[in-house]
DNA sequence: ATCTTTTCATTCGTATGCAAACGATTTTCC
DNA sequence: GGAAAATCGTTTGCATACGAATGAAAAGAT
């Protein structure tokens, strides 16, 4: 006799689940940074601590694709956060720096953006805040 | 004295690590299903459920948006795994079901899916898993 | 030193994702 | 029953996402 075939509840699937819980976080986001986008903070956080990076460089940093790369940094530049440069030592990389403007928004953002990581894993106790980050750790790219 | 600030890093946060264990599961999904997009498979999955729905309660079924859920629908109305009618008893619904085609897709995703969530669960133990599918849950919307 | 392979940035096409505004309908409430 | 509020589907605009193709430049191999 095979085995009762569970039922496949899309509602109990990791796939579902994880997006759900990305969409609360990212409401919570939107709420606290109205002003910048997560990717564009992605973004300005990596060329806040490395400096000067290549966009593809970047987007490797980031997790985003050079073609997602591209619009951000193109919104960036737009918005005056951002200047890029050719490199002189390889004409293919577009060097990426933030501006003075760009290193303010940044700076003025991270108490916002820790409040947002505090607010997403409110809903779990210290212990289990701790654990999902392990578990998410494995699941990772 | 004030507590020394731990440095903000980008990859320490829930949210950037959401997003990469995300990134994994559809890069998964894509090559156990690559004809079908997740929110289309979603779709079908609740349709299969739940019969004829209106394309509103749809989307509120599948975490979606009424402007996202309106471009899924086409997309699979165009596919033709789904058929639209008016609703007769309120002017302002669109009704949507599943057609035979669609039934059958649906039916051969199954096992795929099943295999998706396996595969993307598969770096955590079966402890592990069901823990994470627990905070998960907590960490909804 | 040339030939091959990579890498880099860009562009195109497709698919989410959501806010906001809209007209058309229902529902609600008095 | 009629005005006000809520709901439904649609459209527009903006911002990811990523595969695939392209041209230019650099790296590697022989």
């Amino acid at each position: 006799m095979p085995h009762a075939d569970k039922p496949y509840q899309l509602h109990d699937q990791v796939g579902f689940r994880m997006r759900q819980a990305n969409q609360r976080h990212l409401t919570i986001f939107a709420r606290y940074i109205p002003h910048l986008t997560p990717m564009q903070f992605a973004a300005l956080s990596k060329l806040d601590e490395l400096g000067a990076v290549s966009q593809n460089d970047l987007g490797r940093q980031t997790a985003m694709d050079a073609a997602t790369m591209k619009g951000v940094i193109d919104r960036l530049a737009r918005k005056g956060f951002v200047a890029t440069e050719a490199d002189p030592s390889d004409q293919r990389r577009l060097l990426v720096r933030l501006t003075e403007a760009g290193k303010d928004i940044y700076a003025a953002a991270v108490p916002p953006a820790r409040a947002i990581t505090e607010e997403t894993l409110g809903p779990l106790t210290a212990r289990e805040q701790a654990r999902f980050l392990q578990l998410l750790a494995k699941l990772a790219l």
